[in-house]
RNA sequence: GCCGGUGUAGCUCAGUCGGUAGAGCAACUGAUUUGUAAUCAGUAGGUCGCGGGUUCAAGUCCCGCCGCCGGCCCCA
């Protein structure tokens, strides 16, 4: 007999070599049995019709718990891969993960899959379902493994095992159902029956193992719930999502355009100049009460600061190069980031340790060639700009530095409301500098991660190979993350420049450069925060902060002078004359979603008042005009 | 750049089998003067993304290019 521990650490006993599933059934309750898809045994996540060997701790994961939906959408991969190679025969398989909302497949053929191709698949999958096959585990060698897939004709699949034999695996876990078989860690649920159901959503290209270099597999995307409800649900919030699209949002509350004569760079209608400007002025005031100064630089240099940079050699492809007429050359570039122009900067006078840190604060426009095939909306642009900024210290500084910023950062997304998730770039195998330098600078980043107690998730070996990093993402409203935030330490940076300052010793040091922003790009920022606010932004940012709506025309004249005041305190408001009906006015000021719509009858004129209504309804009722004044005054100011 | 989808009025979209383009909203004009989400009537608006080709005839079929959308790669 074994003991068996569960979560609320009851212990009960059992034969040994019971399988998990009889366990539950005989042992804690038929219902646990019916509902549960996989189980946890000392840690490990495996099947239900797994023996119990030992004395175990024992978790059962049911169709309530966020890990069985993972588990259903990995049988879901499954399932698809084998009704793509029933339907489609030929078609080589390669991986299918679940991921964040579904999962994905990759294969390998010659044509890509239609729409009515994928309709098939999504038809057949669920048919699949229906059969309520069961997952099937066995163990074989990593000999026998090659002959399977290489019988089948899996080139894809034998290198995966080859790789993994090479890694030092003796033998390779098979899962099936029906007559399909693919290889997996597992676990997989018992049957395809408790899938529920499979929604296929689109497809696209990728490339094996992600290096273009590689050949093109075509990836099918889809998702699984347990029941139907649950993914109308989901397909319900996808729609609603949509809705808060900031291409969608530009359009309708005439934000920016884009023409095909500049792909990728933005034309600002005035409402949308109002947010950029609203924002950079913020970020001005913000960055001057943080110690920084801005600067201004050239947008276009002479290939030979590029040179120095390293940017010519890692970077010409994303750059913009601009014919000089006298050397007839491409010498001169757009600048796609200000960090060059800023090390010029610093060189331009001798520092002393007493100048440090020395902050460097730029809003300047870059230009970055990017790859036409990954433009999309304000979130991946050619033209934008950052808030950038360059923090030149000395290596006791970076921990105060580090610090300062991630708190600034934080500061700047609670104001709006953002949430945003850390992520810990460690050293990369290509890399500058001594072992006991990083282990300085990813100890300096990370103390302030966990100093500041911010969630992060380290991402081993993706710094830059001048230093360690940490990027601050967001998402937008389909789920997609974005970075928006960074702080990156580049050791490289003083070297290349031959940047120094002069030490208390009266030596000559070299700084550490911090590279770092906030909002990332204001392009990509706005986009961001269209979405989050559904394009209904608060009054400091609204592009118009009040519309003026009459009942008559005869209120006009008193409007105008409501108008007239308001605007001379600074405040962004617009009168509707058009002969409307009342309510028309007020609609159309409620769908481009103006915070104050000023509501003026008679009432309002005789008494000096206006009726204000927020967006979404709230009357305020009629108050004095000074009243309102006075609330603007409380909401306008930047935060 | 690669794979797929897509492009018709300012916006959202319809346009059948190839037979020379339509609606709603917006705009403009007139009437209406209304108290918290659409007053009524009329007018105007299009080189069907661009360029070739097939055809008696192309928005519609074919080819190329461009843009946009979803991914891949890359990245703020």
């Amino acid at each position: 007999m074994i003991t068996v521990t569960l979560p609320d650490g009851s212990q009960k006993q059992t034969a040994r070599g019971t399988t998990i599933g009889d366990f539950v059934r005989d042992g804690i309750g038929a219902g646990l049995a019916k509902a549960a898809l996989f189980a946890r045994v000392n840690g490990q996540d495996v099947d239900l019709a797994r023996p119990l060997t030992e004395d175990a701790k024992l978790q059962v994961f049911t169709t309530k718990s966020p890990e069985a939906l993972e588990l259903i959408r990995h049988d879901a991969a499954h399932v698809v891969a084998s009704v793509v190679q029933r339907l489609f025969p030929g078609t080589q398989v390669t991986i299918g993960p679940s991921t964040e909302e579904g999962f994905y497949y990759d294969f390998f053929r010659e044509k890509p899959f239609t729409p009515e191709d994928l309709e098939k698949i999504e038809a057949e999958a669920n048919k699949e379902i229906a059969r309520n096959l069961p997952f099937v585990r066995t163990e074989i060698s990593m000999e026998e493994a090659i002959r399977l897939f290489e019988g089948k004709g899996e080139k894809f699949k034998v290198e995966i095992v080859k790789d993994i034999a090479a890694k030092g695996a003796k033998t390779l876990t098979l899962y099936s159902h029906g007559d399909w078989v693919d290889f997996c860690l597992g676990p997989h649920g018992p049957t395809t029956g408790r899938i529920g159901v499979i929604k296929i959503l689109s497809s696209s290209g990728a490339y094996w193992r992600g290096d273009h270099r590689n050949p093109m597999l075509q990836r099918v995307y889809g998702t699984a719930f347990f029941d139907k409800k649950a993914l109308q649900e989901y397909l319900t919030r996808i729609e609603e999502a949509k809705k808060r699209d900031h291409r969608k949002l530009g359009k309708e509350l005439d934000l920016f355009h884009f023409h095909p004569f500049a792909p990728g760079s933005a034309f600002w209608t005035p409402k949308g100049t109002t947010l950029y400007q609203t924002l950079s002025n913020w970020m001005r005031r913000l960055t001057a009460e943080q110690g920084y100064v801005e600067i201004k630089t050239p947008l276009l240099f002479n290939k030979g600061l590029w040179e120095i940079s390293g940017h010519w050699g890692k970077y010409k492809e994303n750059m913009f190069l601009v014919l000089d007429n006298e050397s007839g050359e491409h010498d001169f570039s757009l600048k796609p980031m200000n960090c060059p122009s800023h090390h010029l900067y610093f060189g331009f006078k001798r520092h002393s340790y007493r100048d440090l840190p020395l902050r460097l604060h730029t809003q300047d426009v870059l230009h970055r060639n990017e790859a036409a095939g990954s433009l999309g909306g304000l979130t991946r642009v050619r033209q934008f700009a950052q808030d950038d900024a360059h923090i030149y210290c000395m290596e006791s500084q970076i921990g105060d530095e580090v610090r300062r910023f991630v708190q600034f950062l934080d500061h700047v997304y609670n104001a709006v409301g953002l949430q945003y998730s850390a992520k810990f770039s460690t050293r990369p195998e290509q890399r500058l500098g001594d072992d006991a330098t990083w282990d300085q600078a990813e100890t300096a980043l990370e103390g302030v991660l966990k100093t500041l107690n911010v969630p992060y998730e380290v991402k081993p070996g993706e710094g830059a190979f001048y230093g360690p990093k940490i990027d601050f993402d967001v998402s937008d409203s389909i789920g997609r993350k974005w970075q928006l935030g960074t702080i990156q330490l580049d050791y490289l940076a003083a070297q290349r420049f031959d940047l120094t300052y002069i030490g208390e010793d009266n030596a000559e040091h070299r700084p550490v450069v911090l590279h770092r922003a906030i909002f990332g790009s204001f392009e990509r920022f706005i986009a961001i925060l269209t979405e989050h606010f559904a394009g209904a932004f608060p009054a400091w940012l609204a592009p118009v902060q009040a519309v003026i709506v009459t009942v008559a025309d005869r209120q006009l004249d008193y409007a105008r002078q409501v108008k007239e005041q308001l605007r001379a305190k600074g405040y962004r408001v617009e009168l509707d004359e058009r002969g409307q009906t009342l309510n028309a006015k007020i609609r159309e000021a409620q769908i481009h979603k103006i915070p104050y719509t000023l509501v003026i009858g008679d009432n309002e004129v005789q008494a000096g008042a206006v009726a204000p209504r927020r967006y979404g309804g709230e009357d305020l009722k009629s108050m004095k005009l000074e009243d309102f004044q006075a609330l603007l005054a409380k909401e306008a100011p930047l935060p």
